[in-house]
DNA sequence: GTCTATAGATAGATAGAC
DNA sequence: GTCTATCTATCTATAGAC
C-alpha cells in the first residue's frame, strides 16, 4: 500500500512541476472539472453528487468550479454533450454505400460498442440521463437533445432501411432500437451487479468483445430476414 | 411559496372513511409511506428523493416517517424487497414439467413483462437499483440480494437446460440474460424517453404486447435453435 | 404514533479580496 | 482564476412533549 518512493516522499501536494503519473486528470481546468464530474456523475447520478466532493477531487474550491460552469446543471450538461460527442463520432459517420443496411447496421453497432467501452463513464451517465426525468427532459438542454436525435434517427433509418430491403424481419423498428440500447448500455452500466454475474470485468477485452459478439448475434438472428451464412 | 392554509382546505388528506377514487395509498401508515417512497425513488433514485417530500406526499411529519422506518437506507431497502417480492412471486412459480425449457423460458419471461407492467414503479427502481453502486452494493442488504439472486438463478439455470437440451444455441448464458434484462427493464424504465422515442405510452396495453411479443421473439429468433413454427 | 423543535452537516450559489 | 467567507435552504436524524 505505500511503496517508498525515494526521491521526493513527502509531497501529497506535488507542485505543477513534474506529475510523477500519467494521471487521468490532465488538460485545462475546465477539463479537469469535466472528467472529474463525469467519473462522479456516473457512479452516482446528478443528484447524489455535491459540487463541494468534485471540486475536492479536482483539487480547486467550490468557487472555482462555478467559476467554469455558473451552475451544477450547466456542469452536467456539459458533461453529457461532451460524451454525446464522441458517442455520435463513431456513429454517424458515413458507412461504405455498397454495403447494405444490414451490414451497415451491424458496423455502426459495431462501433457504437467501441465507443461505450472507450470509457466506463459513458454507458452509465447516458444510461441515468435516458431515464432521469430530471435533468435531460425538461427540455432545457437543446444541445444534448439533438445530438442524442439525431444518432437514434440514424439507427432508426438504417433498421427500417434494411425492412424495406427486405435484410431485416419486419420489426417495429423504434421498440427494437429501444430495448436493444437497453440491453447495450446495460451491459456497460451495470457495474459490479453485472460483473458478478458474467463472471469478468465489464470493461475486459473479452467481455467487450463477447459482448460485441452478442449484439451481432441478435441482429444477425433476431433482426435478419434470413440466417447467417456460416 | 406561503399559502395561507386556511382551517379546511379542500381535504387533501382524505380521511380513512370513504375512499372517493379507490387510490393506490391506502392500508397502513408503513403501507403508505412505502407506496409513496416507492413513487419517488422510482422517478429520482435515492440521492435525490428527500424524506421531507416523502413525509409532506404521505401526509405525515418527517419524525413520523423516521418512526416506521429508522434511516433512509432502510426506507429504500424495504421499498426494494417489496418490488422483488412481487415479481419474484412472478418469476419463482413452479411451471409445467411437461414443457420443455425454451417454452418454460418463453413462460417466465411474459409473466415478468406482466409484473413489470403492474406498477410504472417497478423497472425504473430495479433498473436504478442494479447500477447504482451506493444503494446496493455495500453488502448491507442480504435480504433483497438473495431475493435478486434467487430470481436470476432460476432464469440462467433455465437457459443452461435449453443450452443443455439442444433447444437453444450455445450462448453465453448470463451474458444473454444479462443484455436480456437491459432491454427488458429498460422499456419499462425509459420514461418520457421512451414513450417519445416509441410514440405511445409505456405502459399502454399496446406497449405492454409489444414488448411482450418483441422479448418472446427474440427469445424465439435470436436465442431457440431453430426457428419458430409458423 | 405523531407532533414541534432542533441539531449538525451539507447543498447550491454569491460576494468580494487578491 | 482562485480563494475565503458567507448566505439561505435543505439534508438526515434526534429529543422530547403529547
Amino acid at each position: 500500500m505505500n511503496p517508498p518512493t525515494p526521491p521526493t516522499p513527502p509531497a501529497p501536494p506535488a507542485p505543477p512541476a513534474a506529475p510523477a503519473r500519467p494521471a487521468r486528470v490532465q488538460g485545462s481546468t475546465p477539463e479537469k472539472i469535466l472528467d472529474t464530474a463525469e467519473a462522479l456523475f456516473a457512479r452516482r447520478g446528478f443528484g447524489s453528487v455535491g459540487l463541494r466532493e468534485v471540486a475536492r477531487d479536482v483539487g480547486l474550491s467550490k468557487s472555482a468550479v462555478f467559476h467554469h460552469f455558473p451552475t451544477k446543471a450547466d456542469l452536467y450538461h456539459a458533461v453529457l454533450v461532451r460524451i454525446l460527442g464522441g458517442i455520435a463520432e463513431g456513429v454517424l459517420v458515413e458507412s461504405d454505400a455498397r454495403l447494405g443496411p444490414l451490414a451497415r447496421l451491424i458496423r455502426i453497432f459495431e462501433r457504437l460498442v467501441d465507443a461505450l467501452a472507450e470509457s466506463p463513464n459513458r454507458a452509465p451517465l447516458l444510461l441515468r440521463t435516458l431515464f432521469e426525468d430530471d435533468v435531460v427532459d425538461d427540455g432545457m438542454i437543446p444541445e444534448a437533445e439533438a445530438m442524442l436525435e439525431s444518432i437514434l434517427d440514424r439507427l432508426r433509418a438504417l433498421i427500417d432501411q434494411g425492412i424495406g430491403a427486405g435484410e431485416l424481419r419486419d420489426v417495429p423498428s423504434a421498440h427494437v432500437l429501444q430495448s436493444l440500447l437497453g440491453g447495450l448500455l446495460f451491459h456497460f452500466a451495470s457495474g459490479e451487479f453485472g460483473e458478478e454475474l458474467i463472471g469478468e470485468p465489464t470493461y475486459s477485452a473479452a467481455a467487450i468483445r463477447r459482448h460485441k459478439a452478442f449484439i451481432v448475434s441478435f441482429i444477425e438472428h433476431g433482426l435478419a430476414a434470413r440466417p447467417p451464412e456460416r
